[in-house]
DNA sequence: ATGAAAGCGCTAACAG
DNA sequence: CTGTTAGCGCTTTCAT
């Protein structure tokens, strides 16, 4: 439109657009500005006049120089740390977590600003929001080491608006979304005590997550309340990646050929999936000689064989409700209290929890 | 830092620092501008104080106001489809290209604006220009529709700044980076024929895909140089879904029952999965009955069973390279001509595609 | 209901 | 080498 129109062609410069609107519309260029925005009092007529105006002149306002005039960048910030190689996390939960993202932000007249953090580099947070990059952010894959907890804090004293997404910090009330994975390990625990099977091995991920510790949790409360001891050498610890589940599969084929151990769970459908493998080429049938669960409910866990039962959690509404409360609390006047929201998770049964046997040894 | 700054507690006004920087250093505001900018000439020893008083004071500038000054929003552009629910593409493929991009866009000090496109929604892209919120753009999942080819075709009338990846358009100058995808059929179907297998059955998707038309050539120029007839027959149309794939295994079945087939190929991982649960299902084994080979080499590929044979595509450089050349060519002052890059692909032998047999019926 | 004018924080001539 | 000054395009009082 703006490219085919006559003046165009005249050659007059870009800048001088809105002076020739307000003048094909018999106004001020404030009024224009007040029409486009819908703000203050403007007669119908005028606004129409002023529309026509734009619109046959092509004329769209420089969010540019709207921002900088408003001092709000426009911009949620979404930190995350640099995907390839390191598979550690699944591409599955960053799509999704991502994808509700932005879908919030996008009907909320927000912009999402990517920013990958290199696993090296300093967390420096608080910057983007001093040089007015962003007005908030959500931060993916945060872990709870030192640098980590600086970063946020800085934030926090800044009053710098952000939430942190799958990973709470004891201690701090930093906002936060995450997915119940206590109860997730919880039901998994369950569904497999509920089959017969007592010996359940747990393989974890690293403790800077907090998702692992609350996974965790839950098995263990599984464990007691059916009365099960907990064994302390019943629980591995990888670090999310398919190979990790994988190389723990030596250790757990001796648990199982022992017969110390009859089922296990993942913290993960990834280093399910390792350990799926490593096992089978040791011999072990999953479905058949142990008992296996995951946690994402990611695509794989469809594609496996046997198709591996897993926890699965909303990632695109944790993604949805992380933008949408942040958001909430940007436009909000008066400061609210830290938020700290969990999501529901569901069990999915598939056919790698489902032994023929009842009961073991 | 700047929250610690004494001056802060005294009270004085956010806009104020950038002043009190210049007095500090004895210099002007535009001294400052120009010591932080490394531009223009300044003394060492002037520019020392400035950068120390900058530093006492944490004064960082607003990248909001330079870029309005500048007239450029240092914002790389990536439109990329809505992912969730709707699983055509792998996630593997967007967080590999996109990392790429982003890697590439920090290092030359653009920020990374991602750009969802809700399925319904207009294809807009000119006006992301026009507001300013981008200085050029990269399309990820673009598709040969009459609205797409008119979209694409107003950025370039505007001499907007834009690459494709993965896709080309016929009879169009656009910059595209792409991977070879027609030299990656090529080598899946030659390997099939190197192995002895002449009945080759090609599963492609969507024709809006100039990767689907490539794949399609590779094939049948691999089949004319082994002098081996082409059969229409043999090409069936999934949409890169795993569904998609598992629903033509009824077809694929039938047609490796009747001796009419002994090998597939898929064009992406996400079919040849679904394909193989779905011939799995009807009783026909992969690596043993069939061959099978996708395309992507996604991380699927080697979980499952048998791992798949596919044509591994550098997704991560295809994203470095996109970028790259689109700011080579936003910073370059004189017009250059458009670049059409094919990176080469690899072909990952795995078990699907390696049957024990050595000729066929 | 509308116009005039002051600024948002920074850059970039242009002087000196 | 450095200070002065005039904008960048928009919003927003403050008048009228």
């Amino acid at each position: 439109m703006y490219a085919c129109t006559l003046d165009d062609y005249l050659g007059w410069e870009e800048g001088l657009i809105r002076k020739k609107v307000a003048e094909l519309a018999g106004v001020s260029e404030a009024t224009v500005s007040r029409v486009l925005n819908g703000a203050g009092t403007v007669k119908d007529e005028t606004a129409k006049r002023v529309v026509d105006a734009a619109k046959q002149l092509g004329y769209v306002p420089s969010a540019l120089a709207q921002r900088f005039a408003l001092r709000r960048s426009g911009n949620l910030g979404v930190i995350l740390p640099l995907l390839p190689k390191v598979n550690l996390f699944s591409t599955y939960y960053f799509s999704e977590v991502l994808s509700g993202i932005g879908v919030t932000a996008k009907q909320r007249g927000y912009d999402l600003l990517l920013l990958f953090r290199e696993a090296d580099e300093p967390r420096d947070y608080a910057n983007l929001f001093r040089t007015q990059k962003i007005d908030g952010c959500i931060i993916l894959g945060a872990q709870d080491v030192p640098t980590e907890r600086e970063a946020l804090a800085e934030l926090k004293e800044g009053q710098h608006p952000f939430c942190l997404v799958n990973q709470r910090f004891e201690g701090e009330a930093f906002n936060t979304v995450d997915a119940d994975q206590r109860m997730g390990s919880r039901h998994a625990a369950r569904h497999l005590l509920q089959q017969g099977f007592r010996k359940i091995c747990f393989l974890n991920g690293p403790a800077e997550y907090s998702n692992s510790l609350d996974r965790l949790k839950g098995y263990q409360q599984a464990l007691i309340e059916a009365q099960v001891t907990f064994q302390a050498e019943h629980v591995l610890i990888g670090n999310y990646s398919r190979k990790s589940g994988y190389q723990q599969a030596v250790k757990v084929a001796e648990l199982i050929r022992s017969g110390d151990v009859d089922a296990v769970i993942a913290a993960n459908d990834r280093m399910a999936i390792g350990l799926m493998q490593g096992l089978k080429e040791l011999g072990i049938r999953v479905g058949e000689d142990v008992a296996l669960v995951g946690c994402d409910d990611s695509d794989v866990s469809r594609m496996t064989e046997p198709p591996l039962t897993s926890i699965r959690v909303p990632f695109y509404e944790v993604g949805c409700e992380a933008a949408s409360r942040l958001l909430d609390m940007m436009t909000e006047t008066e400061p609210s209290s830290p938020f700290e929201v969990k999501l529901p998770v569901k069990l999915i049964e598939r056919a790698s929890s489902k032994t023929t046997r009842t009961t073991t040894t």
